[in-house]
DNA sequence: TGTACATCAGTGAACGCGCGTTCACTGATGTAC
DNA sequence: TGTACATCAGTGAACGCGCGTTCACTGATGTAC
């Protein structure tokens, strides 16, 4: 009995990296290829098996899209909150910002999910429901930009307004015909100071009573 | 001569009738679907014609997409150049995102196609050329908005952080899970005010010298 | 006025293609005796 | 230790489907004489 749990666990874990692995070779795809351009046999080819050998991981596409969604935002998660955790008093805007854009930036995959499943809106809805939680954690994080500024109404909206600027930035600009990588990602920087220097000057107490 | 002039002129314009009906059709679909599901067929359908008809008009599927694209932005352009001339001295940051947000928030086609294309990047040379005018066109108007304000090139730097500000609101809010559309634009329009608010509560020349 | 012909918007069926997914099978590995 | 059997990740070929696009054709309208 012992035997075969131990057995059990090595093979989930087992299972956990193939999964990672064909998450992996997802990513890669997608940091080439439109999102919605992205097939099985696409994912198959980079991660070196057959096409219905995915389907052993994941019951079907939308799940592996979801699934490296999930993974990405993970990470993003535990890196905003690494930074709240180094100076939980005041919270600069900036390197939440800065994090934010460069995170979106490197992870394509993470980006082009988000802004599909915002246009596209169908998804199965536990999909649904484990998206917007990771959209309300990262919420979450970025009220203490906010924190201690403006009423708990206020800080909310303003948390909204800077996860859609900055989603925004990312749209708008992360491809912007005839710019190099490094270009547009010098601009989206840009672009994030100003929100930054914007809500570090402003004064929402007085500006939002 | 004269005559079958007229007769060419007269057949030009059913032509242009005709290319504007199959783009209101397109556009009833797009409202509907996500763009990226549209096909052919759906339009066809709804413009109550045959699928090769829609060949007649377009040479391919992107250059009704694009024409569509094309044609509401040009009345977005106006809409905006209007509210300018009303007022041209202190032009209203508020009067410009409300209008943006309303425009993009009803014609689901313009809204979806600029994100579309701003995603995918790949597009006939010509029209990333005739979409990229258009985007420009739009920022200079959003130019008024700062002008005077602050440093020629902090102004255009503004009009991009505005734009993008703008296009994340509709990508992220349009359509929030669980939320009517008429919460949906609500809470765009708050968002929206907040950061009309920002704007005019910011000395330009003061934080960035 | 009547007839033969030209034009051309619009049609319906068909094309090839790439997609997500399925399924009978293989072959390596582990287990039982 | 050797043999028969079980398990199961991985395979390759096939499936049905919807897509954009093409093309030979139709039939109404206009033109020439």
């Amino acid at each position: 009995m012992r035997g075969k749990n131990t057995l059990n666990r090595l093979k989930e874990q087992e299972r956990e990296v193939r999964k990672n692995l064909i998450i992996d070779a997802a990513e890669r795809v997608f940091s080439v290829k439109p999102f919605d351009n992205v097939s099985m046999r696409d994912i198959a080819d980079e991660a070196g098996m057959a096409v219905s050998s995915l389907y052993t991981y994941f019951p079907d596409q939308q799940s592996l899209f979801v699934g490296a969604t999930l993974r990405d935002g993970e990470i993003l998660v535990k890196k905003l909150e690494s930074i709240i955790a180094a100076n939980p008093g005041r919270v600069n805007a900036g390197d939440i910002i800065n994090t934010f854009i460069d995170y979106l930036n490197e992870h394509e995959s993470y980006f082009r999910m988000m802004t599909h499943f915002m246009l596209h809106g169908s998804l199965a809805p536990d999909s649904t429901e484990k998206i917007n939680a990771m959209m309300r954690r990262i919420l979450d994080l970025f009220d203490h930009v906010f924190k201690n500024r403006t009423s708990d109404t206020n800080i909310r909206r303003l948390s909204h307004y800077l996860f859609a600027a900055l989603n925004g930035i990312l749209i708008t600009f992360r491809r912007y015909p005839g710019r190099s990588d490094e270009e547009a990602l010098r601009h989206m920087k840009h672009i994030g100071a100003v929100i930054g220097g914007m809500i570090q000057a402003t004064d929402f107490k007085k500006l939002f009573p």
